[in-house]
DNA sequence: GTGAAAGCGCTAACAA
DNA sequence: TTGTTAGCGCTTTCAC
């Protein structure tokens, strides 16, 4: 493997003069830079990125930690980073936490002994902890976390008020049981959508609360289950609320394990707009995040704070539109 | 931010002596590891990753090149890739080409700049070019890439023969024009299921080879507009054959824009059994790849490649397994 | 415009 | 068992 020194020597020169010429500074003779690149070429020099980021005390990398790559939703997040980082001459690193707060906190440890230049985080829950982050300078911003304690960057997504609309146009439908199938309690997005549901449920007695909540892991086979049971209660539900994709595929195969129709028998509303909602029958009524928007938004307010690193910190709420399909009418 | 030296002052102990404390060296006295550790502590000392692996020339990072973090059958595989790699003590970080190979050489380029021990990749093509990671002594294992020219790691999902069988099931459930929509050519997944559904419709001829063939990029909108210029033709097809779960979504929602239905009028057989593939009516038919166990077999190799950097290149076939739903009978 | 040399933070000989 | 020291590969003053 070839170094910065076999290159100075091939092409005659030293070693500063390599590195300016590489890295394109104008202040070198032209016929010098000829020279270096031939020689570089011809050793197949790939510059060493570990040193050169030691040397220049930073790095050219972010982290974008999830909590489910799985889920539709965060791919689209996460291509909208990428895009915002790349034109900013960034590369993008992805870490799936996979809902677990051990693994997020170790990733989260790998990003600071790594040095990346800044972390996008969706939390796995509140207590998440950056404030080690913060302390060593790196730039944090969060995504679907309100603040707390130490104000960061963050980008909302309109879980809470995505989650009341849904659920106010289920009961405008005339459902009158409405139930809420979320994440575990302490994810943000989960508690944010089970605020929203909250709020509009509030406003129509006739529920009796948490009889009609379950807080599950957020992937297809806790969904059926959180289902089936919903269905074998008593007083069973006549609507769902569900809080992402993932459950709202668990849901509606519950429903079919129980020959119940959606809409007609139980109407449903699921957060994320995912290609097969349209293929489903009925096609499934769908609170829709803008998730690129959200990724390129937090690739924004990224790089502002690496520009203003002791700029105020600012919060950015996107809206979520309810897209109305068969599901939610009999 | 502390470095070993400020720990090493506070400890009143050497660097060195403090680095042998941190990474647990046995030949310490225990008096003295407990002062470094508590001074550590106390100056919220975090090892600095770079210099680190500057040092020993060596990382615990994995790099993981894929085509599309879209595609639910990809985010399977990062997972196994990732459960290997973690029980080893090796970071993963995720690389999304999106299908592009300019990104993809991006990519592969700063896995090499920045040293990281192997990489994992789904190639955009069979031209991409790898030579520069192996000269590089970067362990490199490809996934559903036949071998070409330089030996490397493989693991192939068994593409061909999944095509093979799903096209013949809808031979032998009697479609006489079965169509196919693939990937672009030279993307090794797409060739590789062409050549599947090649071997299987040569065996029964009546087709008229290309007006039937469909290559274009695997996504949702793509397989729309394949399955709607398909059906459009003078002699349109009576069956699908589809290479991954983005395409038949959308050849789905063509046939429900032209009011075919899956089987009775267009019989379907698509690859990746994704979670909504139960849930549409009637339910799809699917060639199910093993895509977890295609992760932690490309970990599993690609950890035997560090081990022993010279032994013969390894190819290991998985198999793919037909699951037969309704879409696929009248 | 170019080179010599220092040093980023760490680990691993080698000495003591 | 502990400390001293060299050096990983690069960038960047500071002289020239």
């Amino acid at each position: 493997v070839a170094t910065i020194q076999d290159v100075a020597v091939r092409a005659g020169v030293s070693t500063a003069t390599v590195s300016r010429a590489l890295n394109g500074k104008s202040t070198v003779n032209p016929a010098l830079v000829h020279r270096v690149i031939t020689a570089a070429r011809e050793l197949e020099y790939e510059p060493n990125g570990l040193a050169r980021s030691l040397r220049r005390q930073e790095t050219a990398v972010w982290a974008l930690v999830i909590t489910d790559i799985q889920n539709p939703f965060f791919t689209s997040v996460a291509r909208g980073v990428e895009d915002g980082a790349q034109a900013a001459g960034y590369s993008v690193v992805l870490c799936n936490s996979d809902e677990n707060p051990q693994k997020e906190q170790e990733y989260l440890k790998v990003s600071l002994q790594e040095r990346v230049a800044g972390v996008i985080l969706w939390p796995t829950s509140v207590h998440t902890d950056v404030s080690r982050l913060l302390e060593h300078d790196v730039a944090v911003v969060t995504i679907d976390r309100a603040l707390r304690g130490r104000s960061v960057d963050a980008v909302l997504g309109g879980s809470r008020s995505g989650a009341r609309r849904g659920t106010r146009h289920l009961v405008a439908q005339g459902y009158r049981r409405v139930a809420c199938v979320t994440g575990p309690s302490g994810n943000p997005a989960a508690d944010e959508c089970l605020a929203g549901y909250e709020d509009a449920i509030r406003a129509h007695p006739g529920g009796d609360g948490d009889a009609l909540v379950r807080r599950v892991p957020g992937q297809v086979k806790e969904g059926y289950a959180a289902t089936i049971d919903l269905l074998a209660q008593p007083d069973p539900p006549d609507a769902l609320f569900v809080a992402n994709g993932p459950l709202a595929a668990g849901a509606l195969e519950a429903l079919a394990a129980r020959r119940l129709r959606a809409g007609r028998d139980v109407g449903i509303v699921a957060f994320d707009d995912a290609p097969w909602t349209r293929l489903v029958d009925p096609p499934l009524t769908v609170v829709s995040q803008p998730a690129y928007d959200v990724g390129r938004t937090a690739a924004r307010l990224l790089l502002s704070r690496l520009d203003y690193p002791s700029a105020a910190a600012r919060t950015v709420t996107l809206g979520a539109d309810l897209v109305v399909r068969g599901s939610s009418s009999r």
